[in-house]
DNA sequence: TGTACATCAGTGAACGCGCGTTCACTGATGTAC
DNA sequence: TGTACATCAGTGAACGCGCGTTCACTGATGTAC
């Protein structure tokens, strides 16, 4: 019986927690994931690390670092969803972009609040610039398929920011329309990973057509 | 003395407020833009709109129903920009569209944070339904642009609604990139309208080369 | 036109609540000798 | 190997705060006669 209790308390048995700093960003996590960008506190964090309201503070300034951390987690996690979506596909390829565009939109779909939070502006007085290392390598990976994909085209007449800038705006509004439930009220049944992929070609093209050196 | 103080607080002057919903409306809109979505607080509002914070329950069941009513006139302001929008070049031109957008992308400019209530997700638990009436007003005005375009270009091969949402999802993608200051981290200088612009055309003409009965 | 009265839109004080943060502390850990 | 001690990661109680909402109330308004 005591084996018992000692199991579900397990890391509590402890005075020590041993892992509070990781634990409070999970906690963090979690609380945003199931109760919106708003939905996180400190005490709640606290409740459901199994441990003291002053504890965090061994770890985290105040409340907006460790908000922080959990922004940070969610660029790190972007990141390697995007590009393991682009190199899914041969590099310089509609669906290498295609495919990095759809992971992007799974990952608001699957973690629509941190997604929020990581993009929006003005939640918990985190300013942009704060971010920036990882939302810059998380954008280089754009830009380095973008790239590939002109040189493949011989795509010459635009610069690789020109090219994407409208690329992550198409993804980005589709998970956010998602998120918001916003295309299940007006066409119910879309399939956002197919807009992507229909929208993404036809933009592609467009451009191909308008200023590429080759005819798609 | 005692007519420049009236003259101060005229409104409050009186027993009765008078305007008082209208009022609060107001003020809850001015605290959402000031201070971000979740910057809103009835007792903050009471004190703006000089009230006691029970003067509130008269005319709104609670703060939900307040922020709900705010969001309401976000809708009704962005369906008259963006018919505007629309209106200020002949209908059926891409021209028309582009300026659709463009307004879209100024409204998110103007009024970020009620912006991301009006799209966004879980902020004071007002569910997407509930909007639906205004949102669908909002989104008629597009497709009856989307449907205008097709008709001047014989583009017979898809839907209206099959043209409108990837059209939705760009302006809509650059006004969220735009509200979280994110173009200004990457490309410092971007102009969102020139965007929504050439990134409007190169669908549109990608569009019309993969399935239109007519070249561009 | 004057009056009685129902209705309505406010007041102001109070409630219970949960929050972020601080404080002096205590128990565990690791290291120098 | 054993011990003294500095350091560190926790505790738990308390703080002050602002919030949303309710309550019995009061002053103003409009209407029937």
């Amino acid at each position: 019986m005591a084996t018992e209790k000692s199991a579900a308390t397990a890391i509590r048995a402890r005075y020590h927690h041993g892992h509070l700093r990781e634990t409070l960003i999970e906690a963090a996590h979690r609380l945003i994931q199931e109760r919106g960008p708003n939905g996180f506190s400190m005490a709640d964090a606290c409740r459901m690390a199994g441990v003291s309201t002053a504890a965090p503070y061994r770890h985290f300034a105040d409340r907006t670092a460790l908000v922080a951390a959990v922004i940070g987690r969610g660029f790190e996690d972007l990141t390697v969803r995007i590009r393991a979506g682009r190199d899914s596909h041969p590099a310089g390829t509609m669906d290498s972009i295609i495919a990095m565009g759809q992971a992007y939109v799974a990952f608001a779909a699957d973690d629509g609040s941190l997604f929020q939070l990581m993009w929006g502006k003005r939640f918990y007085g985190i300013e942009r610039k704060h971010m920036a290392p990882a939302g810059d390598a998380c954008f280089n990976v754009l830009l380095e398929a973008v790239d590939a994909f002109r040189r493949a085209r011989d795509l010459t007449g635009v610069d690789t920011l020109t090219v994407a800038l409208p690329l992550w705006t198409l993804v980005h509004g589709t998970a956010s329309l998602v998120l918001g439930d916003c295309y299940e009220a007006v066409a119910p049944g879309t399939d956002p990973g197919a807009l992507v992929a229909t929208a993404t070609r036809a933009y592609l093209t467009g451009l191909l057509v308008e200023v590429g050196d080759q005819r798609p």
